[in-house]
DNA sequence: AGCATGAGTGTAACCGATATCATTAAGTTT
DNA sequence: AAACTTAATGATATCGGTTACACTCATGCT
């Protein structure tokens, strides 16, 4: 059976479907006439269309989320508590991924510009900045999160890379390392700049020249971030303490470390970036920076959802929570 | 500035708002003409829009999927895969997240209904089947996956877990243990009930008396699992393996054989369903059932966008992937 | 009594697409 | 040249809501 409209209900109700659509956005209307209305949705199993509503608004109640890879936890993570942060606020999520590829990154730019939805929330890739920056322009609301592109005008959330970093590699170095090796994200990767400036500052503040084997960026999809972690630990001169500050590549670096027989902390110091479920089950747990995942999604979900204002930046503060991964040289 | 509508670009290209929808799904167009369209829709950078075309179209090109939590790895993966098939079809994919709460449940069915979408995806909750029903009614194409509720007419696609568990099962007391305890999902799901029911048949073809005191049913969320471990090696003759076969609960059941200091596989076997990542970080790495998730996001998409038919079943084999969580007795 | 006020209600335009149906132009047949 | 196809195109109703505007009628005020 045909679903019901706005004017069954108003024919149910004996009233016009103006009155209807006020009870439905409590405009004002008298108590009997709500109450015969409601009466009669109730009976009639009556729901708004949103495609409708959507069509007449100025602003729809539909936010897109555009991730780079939902099997990344940290993602998956990110992307549950946007969804349930957007449903505190009566508003739905549109959900794409992109697989860290420029092509369907605009793809699922163009599938929400199409969509006209009230705000957009993404991890974004460097390539595409004209493109989000016509989305932008559409009055879409745009928040980047974890990661940022420059030159677009939009808010940004993310942590406080550059001092969590710092803070990181000045506890390796503090215990006596002297090689510490970090895998970061690409270099055109704003958490991998950040990353890398905080860990070369800690260096330069203990006075540890900066040896620049030692950095190493890898892609956010692969299996690179292990052949880092093997490259850094062939060294001539290898490295006794790692930091894994490339999220995506976390686990396959601790997959790397085992398959290899590093004896962890005894060979080589540990602190991996994110606390992903896996970190406290390895054998020893791991040290690791933990991310503010709720605070980033409620940051992230209001900017989106709000009507005016300038592009703002909220950086939240991450947290290193020691485990057993990390010993003095 | 305001977006182009097809009026702009009808004026644009001198041609009529008819022209230039025929243009966009390839009706009859002379070639002249929608090269002058297409000219115009490039040069206003025009595209359609979502809302106005859902309303018009029998059925729109969007998907709901309803799941119970993302911050599981296994409904994350799901998540990922479905999102790439509905994108592979043309379909958009709005998220909802039910937190395992019935009253959550409803609310996303509610919203769904409203959004009139072409499919919905959903791992069910038992507590809710005459909304579910309502909504199928309605017409839109239900698919249940990894669990189903009775008495929807909905399609179902998940694994063979009757089949699987017995094979988990049997390897186990084929190497001599006969005390072997089974954490499953709560009695009132599809996936406890057919799990529980592998492990008993398994455990008849082997002569093995049932002790219903080996079997405990954890809900999907909260720590219960732990717990339920902790139980199964506290009893007067504990158990000497282990089948974790609730999904939601296996990190939580790993942490606490971590913390109870319990020897795998010395003390006792383990054997795990989901092949999360941590599962092979895991210290001796697990053995597990691995699901086939991309299968199961495969047949979900496609049953949830086809048109017509009646509610069909598909069962994926699981395969049960040996590593060293397992000895004999 | 006469008029202003305002709460409650209804009518109809509108949002931006799609699809039906009528119309026009060009080509074919006799 | 008239009649007849056939292909391309345009005018317009339609989907289901929201909202601007006009209207009614009871109440308060001078």
């Amino acid at each position: 059976m045909k679903p019901a409209t706005i004017r069954d209900v108003a024919d149910a109700a004996a009233v016009s479907v103006a009155a209807v659509s006020r009870v439905l956005n409590d405009g004002p209307v008298a108590e009997a006439t709500r109450a015969r209305v409601l009466d009669a949705i109730e009976r009639l199993d009556y729901r708004p269309r949103t495609a409708a509503r959507e069509l007449r608004a100025a602003r729809p109640s539909t936010l897109g989320l555009v991730l780079a890879d939902l099997a990344n936890p940290f993602f998956a993570q990110l992307a549950d508590r946007i969804v349930w942060e957007a449903r505190a606020r009566g508003a739905q999520v549109v959900l794409l991924t992109t697989r860290e590829d420029a092509r369907f990154e605009d793809e699922a730019i163009q599938a929400l510009s199409s969509r006209r939805v009230a705000g957009v929330i993404a991890t974004p890739t460097a390539a595409n900045s004209p493109a989000w920056s016509r989305l932008a322009e559409l009055g879409t609301r745009l928040v980047f999160v974890d990661r940022a592109v420059e030159g677009v005008a939009a808010d940004r959330v993310g942590i406080e890379n550059e001092a969590i970093t710092y803070e990181a590699t000045s506890r390796l170095l503090a215990l006596g390392h002297v090689r510490v090796g970090i895998v970061a994200g690409p270099e055109a990767s704003s958490t991998g700049r950040e990353r890398v400036q905080g860990y070369r500052r800690a260096l330069a503040d203990h006075g540890v020249a900066l040896d620049t084997a030692l950095v190493r960026y890898a892609p956010f999809r692969g299996d690179e971030g292990a052949d880092a972690v093997g490259a850094l630990l062939a060294l001539p001169d290898p490295v006794t303490a790692l930091l894994i500050a490339n999220t995506a590549q976390s686990a396959a670096c601790a997959r790397r470390l085992r398959q290899a027989g590093i004896a962890v902390p005894e060979a080589v110091s540990v602190i991996v970036f994110g606390d992903e479920p896996w970190t406290e089950l390895y054998d020893p747990p791991m040290t690791v920076v933990r991310q503010p995942v709720a605070m980033l999604a409620t940051h992230a979900v209001e900017l989106a959802l709000r009507e005016t204002g300038d592009p703002v930046e909220v950086r939240a503060a991450a947290t290193l929570v020691e485990r057993s991964s990390v010993r003095a040289r």
